[in-house]
DNA sequence: TCAATATGTGCAATCGTTTGCACAGATGTT
DNA sequence: AACATCTGTGCAAACGATTGCACATATTGA
């Protein structure tokens, strides 16, 4: 009826009037060289004719390789994420892996539930976006063996395979810019400490403005329990009021300096002419906001495309070492930082 | 060695001391009544101590079914879809669905190729959200009998399942907002009419037009080859160029508008003094434009659920009829439309 | 009390591939 | 000429689950 998958190999097999075994043989490159020539073109036109295509099932539970990836994300409709899984596919498609995705929404529970169904469908490797820097299904991957890459944030466990963003050098590039714009008293409004993007974002602003010689006073680092715009709306009131007297603020992510923005406006400030302001990501259409917000644009399509490179790597190769990758972030100077008058 | 699915259903019988089948319809909850109740508790304390997971591929093998669903859409970083695609996922994963996911970028030949990769991998059924008017993959899953949902585009072919949004509506909404206001000449520029979508508003526009009473002039209707903002940009700038003494511009969609707002702008006019603008979608961050961008909401999300919904519906009742279905949209008013002076 | 029916479980085939092993015939070596 | 080695192909056993069928045993009806 239905006529999914009609045709099997051992269709193929009668046809040229051979062995399955020998159908099979000639469909995997490496085998194929073990077949007369003029077989192995017989069974390449038959299987064309046919429409011949490997039940992918079956071979999975005798290869038990599925060629199935899981990916673990936050929540998709994050405009940060769509560039990354496109990244992902396009590094896992390259040799024939398909990602499954699972949205998790930080939530702990829906992870380890994500990684549970991703299993039973025997994905191959997993690649996580979602790492918190103590994470326990990075502890279990590792544990297990089962090939792992992050991606976007890394964890604090050695000997896992990481493709982040150079935070330090993108936090170096939005001060010095700064600095070059004049401003000695600069503010910085970071993510969470439990990611490692927001610890490592913190971090390099402290070392930065040491290294700059830049004013160092720790009153002027706010912190948020979350990467969102309403935290940096909170953060952000919080140090105007109280009335530290800086003149622009390095924030952690584009969503805390749209809080940022929202801040200024409402203390009857304005961006960038009181207050400038960095951002981090170069979301999409940060560049249409009044002002437009000079950002660190984050390489997030390849940070997804070495993540699945990495990640068929790991296993096609089965003791190639856990690598810690970073890629290179670039400022992107708009309307939002102005010199200091 | 790595301990992937070490647990097998065989081991669980053993363990328990029954027969592998036994503990197969134990698990199985439409057998499970079969079996003694006392056994059925021993087996689940087993597999719960054992951890135990059956292997999907296996029972996909066995069973034909996968439990997996393969989603083509244009591209993930269009932020249309991730909406959708988050809707999809809860729509089917409600049922154990997992949705695989493929970007074809409007590339025919990427279409086909994802289709066959697809159902290499045993897909239960498709969900597309590529469908143009005339989609050839459209008339070969009809005739393969393979189940099919068309979400946000529609297919001309009949006996397909679809959920699209209710465009008619959206555009009545916007139009009679700007007759409320005051506009008699309104422009539209149109999307492409090789897309539901595009066709759809545009029809609607002119019957809308026509029925609220407003100037019907086909001169006022542009056309775009993609729903972009070039185009937008392209197709507004002819529009002014034309002098067609036109206060309000009705947009396919938002990058459409986006582009009008820019030939606008070049044209030495400003938005919504001179022009009025409305879009179509609500993109995440048109709030933020300058001017915010007064639009017609579509439930992009529900839109998803229902698509993954009316799927499993699908598949899990053989002969469930094809059913169109539309959505109802919402206009949402912001600063590009102002009455007329 | 005996035959008829239910009930619970085991047996074994099956899904479509892959792959170690066997083996016949060809080729090479001495 | 006899033996060893290759080559190319077939055979059959997996992989881990599901499920029609068979068959004991328990239950029911008369």
């Amino acid at each position: 009826m239905a006529s999914r998958s009609r045709v099997t190999i051992r269709d193929v097999a009668d046809r040229v009037g051979v062995h399955p075994s020998t159908v099979s043989r000639v469909l995997n490159p490496a085998t194929r060289g073990r077949i007369t020539p003029e077989i192995v073109a017989k069974v390449n036109a038959v299987a064309a004719e046919l429409g011949y295509r490997p039940n992918q099932t079956a071979r999975g539970l005798r290869t038990n390789r599925t060629q199935t990836i899981g990916v673990l994300i936050p929540d998709i409709t994050n405009p940060l994420f769509p560039p990354i899984i496109r990244g992902i596919e396009d590094g896992l498609g390259a040799h024939g892996y398909t990602a499954i995705l699972g949205n998790t929404d930080n939530i702990a529970a829906r992870e380890t539930e994500a990684v549970a169904t991703m299993r039973a469908r025997q994905v191959d490797g997993l690649i996580l976006a979602t790492a918190r820097r103590d994470d326990p299904i990075v502890a279990e991957c590792i544990a297990e063996g089962l090939p792992l890459v992050l991606v976007n944030r890394t964890a604090d466990a050695d000997g896992v395979s990481s493709i982040v963003n150079d935070d330090a050098l993108g936090i170096a590039l939005a001060v010095r810019h700064l600095k070059t714009l004049g401003h000695t008293r600069i503010a910085h409004i970071a993510g969470p400490r439990s990611l490692s993007t927001g610890e490592a974002r913190r971090r390099s602003f402290l070392e930065i403005i040491k290294a700059e010689g830049l004013e160092a006073d720790e009153a002027l680092v706010a912190e948020t329990s979350a990467f969102s715009e309403d935290e940096g709306l909170r953060a952000c009131a919080d140090l105007i009021a109280r009335d530290l007297e800086f003149t622009a603020i390095v924030a952690a992510n584009d969503l805390i300096a749209l809080g940022a923005y929202e801040a200024i406006s409402d203390a009857g400030l304005t961006c960038p002419d009181d207050i400038s302001v960095t951002g981090f990501n170069d979301m999409p259409f940060v560049d249409r906001l009044t002002p437009p917000l000079t950002t660190v644009r984050i390489p997030h399509y390849e940070l997804g495309r070495e993540a699945g490179r990495r990640l068929v790597e790991l296993i096609e190769t089965p003791d190639s070492p856990a690598r810690a990758t970073t890629l290179r972030p670039e400022l992107i100077v708009r309307g939002s930082t102005v010199a200091v008058t």
